[in-house]
DNA sequence: TCTTAAATAAGAATTATTCTGAGTTTATAG
DNA sequence: CTATAAACTCAGAATAATTCTTATTTAAGA
């Protein structure tokens, strides 16, 4: 079960290229600079997810981990993404009912979603620069906002 | 059970005034006008819903419901809420993994939500005109749109 | 290498929501 | 004012997502 995380710390294989291990090493560096212990699981969980621009659940994620080998179990997977979203490295997505998604990319921006296939796609954060918050009513103090855009991808407008 | 919504209708008894009178015929117009079968439970939660600002959950609407009177079970709450919905005469609310909580106020607006006390307040659609959606990708079809401000309300900004 | 706090995993528990099916009610047409 | 049929309600069962429990294992520092 260790395995994983070792082979992406040692010297790799004949197949690996060097990228790949730089990038192990630098979610390596994350977690310990966020004082997470590295493990296995939930190695795997964050470089999933830095791996994916699709903002995936839980779910599909877990299912997405352990469709080869078996690599983290549902419990973990679970906590493994409150560990990483408690230090600030993914945070959640909620623009449907009942469903949680999650993203690695924790730079501010945006979410466009598309009504009929779901689709959750980033806007950049420079998409909106005219927000004017102070306009507010006074008493509120802002930390942070989003915009949640609703509408249709390329595909599906194409086909409707 | 079908006395609230009878009483609503015949004219009003000594202490009630004309203005909920008229209150509920509005309500009572407004869910035929959407095809809805006026019954005393889904009068009850859209009125409930109406009548308050705080955006709150099916369970809050059914406690709140049935604090004196048992008026809906919770089922019927639930599909209420989804039929209101599904005509558009409420919307849902997600700013908290887990939550759903609903809204009666459809015109277009955004919303505040306190990271301390967890308050929901609307932001009037005029406050944020500024928002030029033509500079999004071209081929997504933007249908709507909609701000999430998160920060502290005046009490927990007191408080800290 | 030793130590131990932290993490994993299987399955039980919890929670929110939906489904089922039998009985009731609304709205309408005669 | 009835009769009727489709729509609605409700209790409880079912489902689904997430959290909890607890025994076992492991990462990482001394
Ligand atoms: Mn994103
Ligand atoms: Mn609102
Ligand atoms: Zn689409
Ligand atoms: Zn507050």
């Amino acid at each position: 079960m260790l395995k994983m995380a070792r082979k992406s710390r040692a010297s790799g294989s004949s197949v690996e290229n060097g990228s790949m291990e730089k990038q192990a090493d630098r979610i390596v560096q994350t977690l310990k600079s966020k004082k997470l212990r590295v493990t296995p699981q939930r190695f795997a969980v964050y470089a999933n997810l830095l791996d994916r621009t699709d903002h995936p659940t839980a779910e599909q994620i877990l299912h997405d981990l352990n469709q080869n080998a078996p690599t983290s179990s549902q419990a973990t997977v679970y906590t493994s993404l409150q560990a990483l979203r408690d230090v600030g490295l993914v945070r959640e997505v909620l623009l449907e009912e009942g469903v949680c998604r999650y993203d690695a990319n924790i730079a501010p921006h945006h979410h466009f979603r598309c009504k009929s296939c779901g689709k959750i796609e980033d806007i950049a954060w420079e998409q909106f620069q005219g927000i004017d918050l102070q306009r507010l009513r006074s008493g509120l103090k802002v930390e942070d906002y989003e915009l949640t855009v609703r509408g249709l991808c390329d595909r599906c407008d194409r086909a409707s």
